[in-house]
DNA sequence: CTGAAAGCGCTTACAG
DNA sequence: CTGAAAGCGCTTACAG
């Protein structure tokens, strides 16, 4: 704001008596550069509370130095919502990683039908690559960033005849677990509710639902099956299904917190007490939870990590190319839902 | 990555035939190039897919056209959670008036004790300003703010003696709203459950509850107001005092959504029924008062309006620097809580 | 209406 | 270890 008369690496060098070339790589910590020096450039430096300019910077580097999170909003919302806490409780995980790498943290609210998005971010160096959290269309728009080349990483299962990076969890082993812990509770009716039928992380999690009642000699039954879109309406939605097509059942294995949330609030205004009617599974351990009442039994998949490895993992693609693919594991966490 | 030809203006000036002046010109619709130019080189651009090196440009304006969404994580959590839902359900409409005015949204995930952090923002040119949604320490981030004459907009009540943009709703009207309703619904034992004492929010909405009961003609009994940090767990904490100091309250206005979900935890713990024998009405409107079960009546402040004026007033103060006072309607939504 | 040229503030290959 | 100079890709005052 005009305030400061020491704005560039000239007003440094004309301080310090040296040159330009010298102040950029004492501040860049160049090994070309004698500590003295160095030394002399940076508490002149910091005595003018002096800044590099990075739009200058990255003109020069050639790179932004920057990460867009593309995210869009849930269906049917104007904008973000409780539907979207996964997203939220990624963020800073993510923020403080990409700040420690240097990198600065862009959020992309993309049109989740214009497969043109990554242009205006990525022809115009505004990023460096991207975050994709989309919690539906997925496969759309790793087709799309496939198709332009462009550096990014997604949270969930690789598709197969594709190579890019990604962060997932072992959703096979979180569906085993969560059914195991149900059937050991003495169920024996345990209603899967699913996330998109077509997604990955779905598939899995019914593969380990039905690998954890096989072992235990039970059969699969089509009408304790239904899928949603991982919101806590599409839990109540499914919730109403099931108990009509079962009105037997005594457990429910939700593929989200958010879904297991919406089913508890038609179980208890059908007067079905959890756990003791039916008992409620989770997914994710969002802070919601530990809020619910009761407390929700759900699988952890350590988010703090998650946001981690999708912010280091990418860093490392865009510098390197080396393309990661990460599986996380996934913890019970027993509270008082099941 | 490095696919494609025609990348600068330069390029397009040769495919075109005319100057990079011209082109620059042209794609920003200067009103100094002919109508039939202008066409051909978007023509030539489009069909290149030609994008804008943005570095260059932002270092030529000077301006980076980005704003900085400054937040900090509750306390005692790695990350973002349910206590951080107020900043998500902003964040789509900030995120998309944004975009509509073209400007880019970075996260700065600050420190909260570290009076020094807008530098690396501003005087680095990565930012133009800041929005500030912090839940805490409010005063002591507008302080830092102010001092460095950086620009920026707040959401809350704005401090005396200070001349900064801010967007906040009627809180006084509110916290009126909310008691005259469980006055009418025969309540005559209503709690204040406060966001933080010191907040003008809180002490407007603690006016405003005065004010109701004044009206209808009941005294202020301190036994049943108490303070917390707009959290779930400070929600719980203060309903189990406020249970223990007055047993026989009937109803509890909580400050926010969160507080309010927390407190009813409890109530449902110690077998009070909501709204049988504990209404309850909160603040906010976020979404999870429409997934809380029972459903929670609530003061709502039209959170989209919210986000677009913080966007939209700040953007205005940092091109013109016209400072900008909003106060937005609260409203009352009667679910089934309260 | 169009163009040549300077300038925005960095980085770095090249020369010493 | 240090400096002069070119270059990153735009924008725009100035000249025509």
């Amino acid at each position: 704001m005009g305030l400061k008369t020491v704005k560039t690496i000239a007003d440094i060098a004309r301080l310090t008596g040296v040159s330009k070339s010298t102040v950029s790589r004492a501040l860049n910590d160049s090994p070309l550069i004698s500590e003295e020096t160095k030394e002399r450039i940076r508490a002149v430096a910091k005595e003018h509370n002096f800044q590099i300019n990075v739009s200058a910077s990255r003109l020069s580097l050639q790179q932004s130095r920057t990460i867009a999170f593309a995210v869009h909003a849930q269906k049917n919302c104007g904008g973000f919502s409780l539907n979207d806490l996964f997203l939220l409780e990624l963020l800073g995980a993510i923020s403080s990683t990409l700040s420690t790498l240097h990198y600065d943290l862009l959020v992309a609210n993309i049109n989740p039908h214009d497969p043109a998005w990554p242009h205006e971010y990525l022809d115009t160096g505004r990023v460096d690559g991207f975050i994709l959290l989309t919690s539906t269309r997925k496969k759309f728009h790793i087709g799309t960033l496939v198709k332009m080349k462009a550096p990014f990483i997604v949270w969930g299962t690789p598709l197969p005849n594709y190579s890019y990076c990604s962060v997932n969890s072992d959703n096979f082993n979180g569906g085993r677990l969560a059914t195991e812990h149900l059937l050991q509770k003495g169920r024996r009716r345990i209603a899967f509710m699913g996330g998109p039928a077509d997604e990955g992380e779905t598939e899995q999690r019914y593969a380990g639902y039905v690998a954890a009642l096989k072992e235990a000699g039970q059969e699969v039954a089509p009408t304790l099956v239904r899928y949603g879109d991982w919101t806590s309406d599409s839990g109540m939605e499914r919730m109403q299904q099931l108990l009509e097509a079962s009105p037997d059942l005594d457990a429910v294995f939700a593929n989200s917190d958010l879904m297991a949330a919406g089913a508890m609030n038609v179980l208890h205004a059908r007067g079905r007490r959890v756990p003791q009617d039916v008992a409620v599974v989770g997914y994710d351990d969002l802070s919601i939870a530990r809020v619910n009442s009761p407390p929700l039994t759900t699988i952890s998949q350590n988010l703090p990590l998650v946001g981690k490895l999708l912010a280091q993992n990418l860093i490392q693609y865009v510098e390197t190319g080396v393309v990661t693919n990460v599986t996380i594991p996934a913890h019970l966490i027993v509270r008082e839902s099941a």
